[in-house]
DNA sequence: CCGGACGGTGAGAGCGCTCCCAACTCGACG
DNA sequence: CGTCGAGTTGGGAGCGCTCTCACCGTCCGG
């Protein structure tokens, strides 16, 4: 832990190669309108002296820094915990990287946490948002964009009332509605006819497009066929156990995501019910560690994390750029639903 | 996506506040020497002209960032999705969030971008890195010490030849030898002697300090018992059909995380032989959603994953906040090894 | 052969902040 | 009653960079 040499400076790079720092920073930053000869000159001052411009002195005067913020509101210490959000990430990562721009990581806890990521944004310390907001009742979208940063949220927002905010809400999200859909068309084309469905938490949008969907095929369905339960392992159990009871003759399950079917696939084994035979069930994500190794192998509506993660960060990214192009017409850009697709392995 | 309104400057706290910049400047740093009617003074007119200091402008001149980056050298998917960095993000972040920084996240893919994060750190665009480095040819940690920017590791790193750098290297990791020992140890006590070991990656050296850990206790074992493997489930279930079959007298399995003994827990339900009556398990990591949820639950060896984040930001900080005092002796901040313990379920 | 246009370059003015130092106010002390 | 020092406050010089302009040479058309 020594103290680092003193960081060279555009004007040192400057002077060893005989030009202004104007000069410099025009190669710097793309060398255009610089005469080729000079140019090569300043790379080379530039590599000798292993110059990086100071990003604090830049964008004190561009006033962009070349940074976005990733927030994650989490209460809920075991949401955070599953691959989601790391797939999600590293999509964002690859997008950002490739952009030359710095993820900033904003991970909230509780409530007081709000206020604290509120300034932080409000601070003008990055140039947007990505925001990951799971609950319905969450003061953060309201906070964010009445922080004035252009925000992309992950999932569709809800917004309590009275906070929604003016102009446009950016999201992408995928299908979740059209997924459970085919989902349960395929329960359905086994020839399937008790089809109960374990819901997702309902305070988070995805799990209400998930029961959506699922209404939309089951159209009367036995109201007793339908158990509220919350995206984990032990909910799926529980869940399970009540439907089983609820209906015994059940013979298909649709659950709200991998860790609520892995759940239920537990229980069935336990009560000697044989998947896919006596009681086919799909989940939901797609999440590999899980839907593959569950037993039997979980078929599955996947959606594509790491991509979602990708073109959050896109979105955002231009909206960015055309903001420095004089906000022209041709628009904000607009909210993105990814198609899911169903992956069929022995469950289903 | 409006345009902000221009945010507010010291210079117009100042003259609402009816002082100088100077003044404000300290009361906005803590206040000191300053007369208390001047204070409250200051404070009101931030209060209501919402300002909120400008981080560039006080990096320029400061030299500091208030803000570390995390750097995940993460080549392989599955591992970056399993659940060990969103907890040792979360405690890093509490870490961080309490000392008002902020955490720039960095995730290299593939070789390349070590280039590319060797230079940002070498940049000085933050204060410090908290490294997690997971195989033994990494270039990374290298690379990072060489840029001279104050690190913690995250796992005990190793070295590749010559890449060792000068100076003492600081990281945090929990006692995988000792842990391996105490579950070695619960097993032996339970009266079984043909214990085996599934290994992690063994270019890691979580896996590797295991695997010692169980050759402590085993000293004189039978090779056959030892079979290499992967850290993924279905790595687990190759090394427990392998197993199964060298030597079919198995009656204890030690495995080197909770994902390879949920999978050879799945061959032995498979091979109809009883857990732990037949065959007891013992995992590590005690990762919850996959412990808790197995069939039988698993016996396994705790880490405390989001403790060991919060250490590496303390110990990193701590540095920084030391180097601010003119390095005085009293030294560098050494490594920590946290502590597990054995989670008592019903596979052993 | 001269004026103007034009690509290329450098000088200089800040961006918003911290921090050094000078200045100023008092109360205390000789 | 003068002086000294502690306690406060303000002025000003940059931190390293970008960006606007003025400037300079060159090339071309008239």
């Amino acid at each position: 832990m020594t103290e680092t040499a003193a960081r060279p400076t555009l004007e040192a790079v400057a002077a060893r190669a005989g030009v202004s720092r104007a000069t410099v920073s025009r190669v710097v930053n793309g060398g255009d309108g610089v005469r080729e000869t000079l140019v090569e000159r300043v790379r080379q001052a530039v590599e000798e002296l292993g110059y990086v411009p100071n990003q604090a002195a830049r964008s004190l005067v561009t006033k962009r820094h070349d940074a976005i913020a990733v927030v994650i509101a989490e209460p809920e210490t075991r949401v955070f915990a599953d691959p989601f959000f790391a797939m999600q990430l590293r999509g964002i990562s690859k997008e950002l990287t490739s952009h030359d721009s710095q993820l900033v990581l904003l991970l909230t806890e509780g409530r007081d946490d709000h206020a604290r990521v509120g300034r932080y944004l409000a601070g003008g310390h990055v140039d947007g948002a990505l925001v990951f907001s799971l609950h319905l009742d969450d003061p953060l979208p309201g906070l964010i964009q009445r922080a004035g940063v252009p925000t992309v949220f992950g999932g569709r927002p809800c917004w309590s009332e009275g906070t929604r905010a003016s102009g446009p809400t950016v999201y992408v999200d995928c299908d979740n509605r059209g997924g459970a859909r085919e989902a349960v068309r395929h329960l359905v084309g086994l020839g399937r006819t008790r089809i109960a469905h374990i819901t997702g938490a309902l305070d988070q949008t995805s799990a209400v497009d998930r029961l959506d969907g699922f209404r939309d095929v089951m159209v009367d369905v036995d109201p007793r066929l339908i158990v509220e339960s919350d995206f984990t392992p032990g909910g799926g159990e529980r869940a399970m156990r009540e439907l089983l009871d609820r209906c015994p003759d059940v013979d298909a399950v649709f659950a709200a995501n991998d860790l609520t079917a892995y759940g239920a696939l537990k229980v069935l084994r336990e009560e000697g019910l044989r998947v896919p035979e006596d009681v086919a069930v799909i989940g939901f994500d797609d999440m590999l560690p899980v839907a593959e190794q569950t037993d039997p192998p979980l078929t599955t509506v996947r959606q594509d994390i790491e991509e979602m993660g990708r073109l959050m960060a896109r979105l955002l990214l231009r909206g960015l750029d055309r903001r420095g192009v004089r906000d022209g017409i041709g628009g904000a850009p607009s909210s993105v639903i990814l198609p899911t697709t169903l992956v069929h392995r022995a469950s289903a």
